[in-house]
DNA sequence: GTATAAGAAGACTAAAACGGTCCTAAAGGT
DNA sequence: ACCTTTAGGACCGTTTTAGTCTTCTTATAC
C-alpha cells in the first residue's frame, strides 16, 4: 500500500540531478536518462509534466534541453511527487470534498483526511535543493 | 497517488458490521455482504484473510459463519488495513531495510521513512471499537 | 532555405495489479 | 448420507503501470 511508482522515483532522480548542475548548464534528456538510469523516452514524459508546471524549463533545438525552472529552495517534494503521480488521496471519497453516501464508511473518513494532512505537510517540508544538498 | 483499494474499503465495512453485532452473534457472509453491498466471494476472500490473524472467528457448516475474532478496542485500523493491502511503504525501498544502491536517491529514504512512520502513527490509533461505536 | 538537433504530443504495447467470478474441497450440523 | 457454510485455488476481464514508437514542431547551423 502507499507505494511510489517508478515515474515518481525517476521523477526524483531527474530533478535532483538538473539541481545539481552548474547554474546556466543546459542537460539533454539523454544525458539525464543516463546519469539517472532511467528510460529515455519514459523520462521525457515526465520531464513534459515538469515543463508545464514550470519546475522546468525546456529548450528545443540544437543545444536544447532542460534546466531548473525555479530555484531549487522554492520547489517541494510534493510538487515533484504530484506533477507525474497526480494529487496525494488515500481514499477515493475525498476527492468529493468528504461527502459520500455510506455512513458506516464515513467514520473512517476523518482518518484518511488526518494521513493525507500529514503526508502533505512532510512533502511540502523537503524542497529539491536541501535533497539536492544534502548529497554531495 | 497512496488511494485505498476496493479491497481494502470492502474490508473496513466488513468488521465494522461484525463488531457492531451483538456478542455472540454469527453473520453469513451472505448476511455481511448484503448489509456493507459488497460482492460476496470477493469479501469471502476478505475474510479469510482475516480468520487468518485471528481478527475474526471463522465456523463452518450449517450455523456457521463469522464472529469478530477478539475485542474490537484490541483491533487496529492498521491491522485490518494491512490484513488485506499489506504492509504500508511508500518507497519500495524501505523493503530491504532502507538499503538502497543509488546515492541520489537515498536522500529522499528519510522522508518515505518519517512519511510511513506518520501514517502506521495514525492508523494504530484507531480501533475498530472506536469506529463502530461513533457512528450509531 | 535546407539539413540537423533537439523537445512535444499522441498512438501503441506488454506486463502487472485490481476487482472480481467460479469450482472444488473440507468441515461441521441434522 | 446430505446439506450448509467457509477455505482455497484457478481463472478472467479491465485498468494501471511502464514503457516504446512515430510523427510533429521548434530552433540552430550552415
Amino acid at each position: 500500500m502507499m507505494e511510489l511508482t517508478r515515474k515518481g522515483e525517476y521523477a526524483i532522480r531527474g530533478i535532483l540531478y538538473l539541481a545539481q548542475q552548474p547554474p546556466g548548464k543546459v542537460s539533454l534528456i539523454s544525458e539525464i536518462a543516463e546519469a539517472t538510469d532511467a528510460p529515455q523516452t519514459f523520462l521525457a514524459k515526465i520531464f513534459q509534466s515538469f515543463a508545464k508546471i514550470g519546475i522546468v524549463s525546456s529548450y528545443r533545438g540544437t543545444g536544447g534541453g532542460f534546466t531548473i525552472g525555479r530555484s531549487p529552495a522554492t520547489i517541494t517534494l510534493r510538487e515533484v511527487v504530484e506533477a507525474v503521480e497526480g494529487p496525494i488521496i488515500p481514499n477515493r471519497c475525498l476527492v468529493n470534498g468528504g461527502a459520500c453516501e455510506r455512513g458506516e464508511e464515513c467514520n473512517v473518513h476523518p482518518v484518511w483526511r488526518q494521513v493525507q494532512a500529514q503526508v502533505v505537510r512532510i512533502l511540502d517540508g523537503v524542497t529539491i535543493e536541501e535533497l539536492a544538498r544534502k548529497k554531495r
